[in-house]
RNA sequence: GGGCGAUUAGCUCAGUUGGUUAGAGCACUUGUUUUACACACAAGGGGUCUGAGGUUCGAGUCCUCAAUCGCCCA
């Protein structure tokens, strides 16, 4: 490998794609990124937030990835036993889809597999693709311990998860229960809270005319779902409202089916809303549910699960739910039972993966109880014990905490931890519904127990396959426990069936902390590393899953999961949209990395970015970062070169170094590396970033290395060779986080020519992180330097503005204040970075030198004149010198103003009262010398 | 209905305990093959920090109200 290095011409311009991944290779067969169980250091560690098995990387992961990367390998460079876990999510419903769609290509269907086939086709799938973003994550540099890559399927998560449903049933915080669920007719599965998205829906709000029993009058009922009518059990009016107080009690007739219904006063009903009248349809709202349960109505489930609707609807039965409502209307219509339809929005849930709404719908599911698990999850966060970045979002995390409610985790899948839980179908097999698709008739099924279907001949395993539901009734008995039981705890037969239903993937995620460390068991791991340092992950999942993390890390370890949570911005379009494959406006990161290299991809993801605000990515913030990487190439190509004909002969000690430039960009180098330190460890990795790279850019680049040519040129015995070293060097180090693959390639390449004793260690990678040290600031080295800065641009200025060919030198003066840091010893530099010769220092004795045909440029500290023959017009000269003295005055009132105010003296701290008056009196100073000169110009 | 955020140069955005004359990138104007870099260099133009009040010696920054846009929860 250093052979490489060792005679390589580097080529003008970087070429991130002969770089990367090659050294991605040496730092895994270096063994950087595993970090040794080290009592003696402290533990850093960050869990990537496991994406889904089945994912491409996209720009989220991408700044995830950095982020993440940059506080890894600074913490790594720094010195701490740093571990970056990675890892894959199962997703059930997006797996199983996919998976699914591939057999639809093939003409199957996973029933026609069967639950076992298809399990295998879907591990199939997971071991040929499963790991494509992991070779992603790669390329964009994350330097992740892949030695102990994590699967949520795997068989520590999965006993982590298998432990922690059984400990909580034990406790009753897991419990099966009969509520209102949301339903997605399409994924055919129940979903949790979280996993409805609300859309605000142009509609109608309908007036039926629901006809009274016994009596000559309508009551007029306004409903949004008029399909659900069939499935009304009452309807209710709120007790106190005198319109229909008297009807309470009496019965209506449902529109069409004609099946009496109870008239019940309930406090939930709004008098206002609507006609004040509502049908209560206690299967299908999460409302009339509760209104059902008070007052003890029946529970009329209309619908099939696959959103049609099945025998209780009569008339209706097989059709389509939307369909329903529509042929509903016209039935209404025609009996001359629509009163009026008003024009009406309101928001309804759609699922949070396929779109298609979802439908409340009352069903058997297992839950979380969250009341008492959300408790200490609140607690840590007020506390402080975990911090929330940005802090305006544990605002949101505990409004969301205080609102908690039971979290539906069964889901009716097949790929995903399935819940341990067995019933007997001896004694509940009778209380067990088996729903099969009714072959060759698209669409339909037939129900029966399983006990029957036992009874009729069919084996369990074919029951099981072939069923497109198993639905375990309230009554049946489950048995809970790690692994089948052998007979059943309540007549010991053998026949024991496992609950059909997985659990929510979100349940897996929500251990991820504790679950990949090996916990339950007492692994080294999880003594070393757990909790963990910070969990780093968009603020769209804070409730899917940091929430749960936290509640669920505490249930189980008693510990937090985590002391810090970052939370990064979602990532848009150039215009602020929403990247998505169907707008087209997506931009793929790995062919950002194959366009402009991993660097330049990094880079543009974390400049500006600040924790919680979104950002925006285009083409041409990533040119510009490269544009970046490209000077950071360029300048360390020069120094390499330069390096060949001046070899360094004492090392890289610079420390010792009298040369005013040297002193000056060491003075800058600490300060940089003081703020990039303080930056990072406060998570504001855009501004360490941008420090790193206005430093390197602005400061190296422009000034230093410019200065150093000069020198170089006149072959000064102080060479500026150490220094350039030194700095570039320091930088690499600085930046390695950032930019990983440019700073790593050039440091190695440096490093095979200086490195002589191999002192330097392997790879940048593994180096120290530069740390601040006070006594390399040089106040004064810095101040004659600024002063110098604006000399040469005061003059270049001026050589601009009349024009002066860049190859024409100009004759000037420069006048100092004897007091003031000399630039007489910056002859050379100013000569040549300003072009100025011949070029005369003075002393200002108060006299004014000779204006004839010069421009004259007033600073702080200097006064230049240059000779421009023939080209300076004194009228226009004094007018601009009239202009300055103007802005100086202006300046000075407002100061003086400040300064003799008594308030400000005696309430502003004493530093920015003395500021203010040293630069009042530089500026009264200025103004003096400028008045000098314009009274000279009008003799 | 409740909550949160944004509003700073033509565009995209930084600006973290309130303290000089508010910064960057892109775009724009002018000039430059000055042998590290044209993915560059040099010089320049461009902002009453959404609006109205208030607190303060001092406000882009803190408070109140309003407007516009966006998000979350119900």
């Amino acid at each position: 490998m250093q052979s490489n290095y060792q005679n390589r011409e580097l080529p003008k311009a970087y070429d991130s794609q002969s770089v990367e991944q090659r050294l991605y290779q040496m730092w895994i067969d270096g063994g950087y990124f595993t970090p040794k169980i080290d009592p003696d250091k402290t533990p850093f560690v960050i869990m990537m937030p496991p994406p889904n098995v089945t994912g491409e990387l996209h720009l989220g992961h991408a700044l995830t990835a950095t982020l993440e990367d940059i506080m890894i390998r600074w913490h790594r460079m720094k010195g701490d036993s740093t571990l970056w876990l990675p890892g894959a999510d199962h997703a059930g419903i997006a797996t199983q889809v996919v998976v699914e769609r591939s057999l639809a290509q093939e003409g199957l269907t996973r029933q026609e597999l069967g639950r076992e086939k298809f399990l295998e086709k879907v591990w199939e799938w997971v071991n040929l693709y499963g790991s494509t973003i992991d070779e992603q994550h790669k390329r964009i540099g994350a330097s992740c311990d892949w030695t102990r890559r994590s699967f949520t399927l795997d068989p520590g998560p999965s006993h982590a998860v298998q432990t922690t449903f059984v400990n909580m049933y034990k406790k009753q915080s897991i419990y099966r229960g009969e509520r209102i669920i949301n339903w997605c007719p399409r994924c055919s599965t129940a979903l949790s809270d979280l996993e409805v998205d609300h859309q605000e829906e142009q509609s109608f709000l309908y007036h039926i005319k629901y006809q009274v029993q016994n009596q000559n009058t309508d009551l007029i009922v306004a409903t949004t779902r008029p399909e659900t009518l069939l499935g009304d059990t009452a309807v209710a009016v709120n007790p106190d409202d005198h319109r229909y107080k008297a009807l309470i009690g009496s019965n209506v007739l449902l529109p069409i089916i004609n099946r009496p219904i109870r008239i019940i006063g309930d406090e939930a009903v709004d008098p206002d809303f609507g006609t004040g009248a509502l049908k209560v349809t206690p299967a299908h709202d999460p409302v009339d549910f509760e209104v059902g349960q008070r007052h003890g109505l029946d529970f009329i489930n209309v619908m099939n699960l696959d959103g049609t609707m099945n025998e209780k609807s009569g008339p209706y039965i097989g059709m389509d739910r939307v369909d329903c409502r529509n042929k509903i209307l016209e039935d209404l219509e025609v009996a001359n039972q629509l009163e009026q339809m008003d024009p009406y929005n309101h928001s309804v849930g759609h699922c949070g993966r396929c779109g298609t709404l979802v439908e409340p719908m009352v069903s058997n599911q297992w839950f979380m109880r969250t009341d008492e698990i959300s408790q200490p999850a609140m607690e840590v966060v007020l506390n402080g014990q975990i911090k929330i970045i940005p802090e305006r979002f544990s605002r949101v995390y505990l409004n969301w905490m205080e609102n908690i409610r039971d979290w539906c985790i069964s889901r009716q899948l097949w790929w995903g931890h399935r819940i341990p839980a067995w019933y007997c179908l001896e004694c509940s097999g009778s209380k067990i519904e088996v729903i099969t698709p009714v072959k060759g008739k698209e669409g339909t099924s037939k129900s029966s127990t399983f006990q029957d279907m036992l009874n009729s001949g069919i084996s369990k395993e074919d029951i099981e396959s072939k069923a497109s539901h198993i639905l375990i009734g309230m009554e049946a008995n489950p048995i809970v426990g790690m692994s089948k039981p052998d007979t059943c705890v309540y007549c010991g037969s053998t026949e024991i069936l496992q609950d059909p239903d997985v659990l929510d993937t979100w349940f897996s995620s929500a251990l991820w902390p504790h679950s990949t460390m090996g916990w339950p068991d007492n692994t080294d791991d999880f003594n070393y590393f757990y909790p963990t340092a910070v969990m780093e992950t968009g603020y769209d999942i804070l409730f899917f899953w940091v929430a749960r993390m936290i509640m669920m890390g505490i249930e189980n370890t008693g510990e937090i999961p985590f002391s810090h949570v970052y939370l990064s911005g979602l990532i848009r379009d150039e215009h602020g949209i929403k990247m998505s494959k169907t707008r087209g406006n997506v931009i793929d990161p790995i062919n950002a990395i194959d366009n402009y290299g991993t660097d330049a991809l990094r880079f543009a993801l974390t400049t500006g970015n600040a924790p919680g605000n979104d950002m925006r990515l285009s083409q041409s913030k990533l040119a510009a970062s490269r544009n970046f990487i490209n000077k950071v190439w360029n300048a360390a190509r020069f120094v390499l070169t330069l390096l060949e004909d001046n070899p360094l002969e004492d090392g890289l000690d610079v420390i010792g170094t009298t040369h005013t430039h040297d002193r000056w960009i060491i003075s800058r180098l600490n300060k940089v590396t003081a703020d990039v330190n303080q930056y990072i460890k406060d998570f504001q990795f855009g501004e360490a970033q941008r420090e790193a790279h206005d430093f390197f850019w602005n400061e190296f680049c422009d000034w230093y290395i410019e200065m150093a040519k000069i020198r170089l040129r006149s072959m000064e015995p102080d060479s500026p060779m150490p220094t350039l070293v030194h700095v570039l060097e320091q930088c690499l180090r600085l930046m390695h986080p950032f930019l990983p693959f440019i700073t790593e390639e050039l440091w190695q390449t440096l490093k095979v020519r200086i490195d002589t004793n191999d002192t330097m260690g392997p790879a940048v990678v593994i180096s120290q992180y530069p740390e601040p040290d006070e006594s390399l600031t040089d106040n004064r080295a810095e101040s004659q330097i600024n002063l110098l800065i604006d000399v040469v641009r005061s003059i270049r200025n001026v050589r601009a503005e009349f024009k002066i060919p860049t190859n024409v030198a100009v004759a000037s003066i420069i006048e100092t204040a004897e007091n003031e840091y000399s630039l007489e010893d910056q002859r050379q530099t100013i000569e040549n970075l300003a072009r100025t010769e011949p070029l005369i220092f003075q002393v200002s004795d108060g006299e004014i030198a000779s204006l004839d045909n010069t421009a004259t440029i007033v600073l702080n500290g200097a006064t230049i004149l240059i000779s421009l023959q023939g080209l300076v017009d004194t009228k226009s000269e004094k007018d601009r010198l009239s202009r300055e003295a103007e802005e100086c005055t202006k300046n000075i009132q407002s100061l003086s103003g400040r300064l003799n105010n008594a308030q400000f003296l005696s309430k502003a701290p004493e530093e920015v009262v003395e500021k203010e008056r040293e630069r009042l009196s530089a500026l009264k100073e200025r103004k003096d010398r400028i008045d000098q000169y314009i009274a000279q110009l009008s003799l």
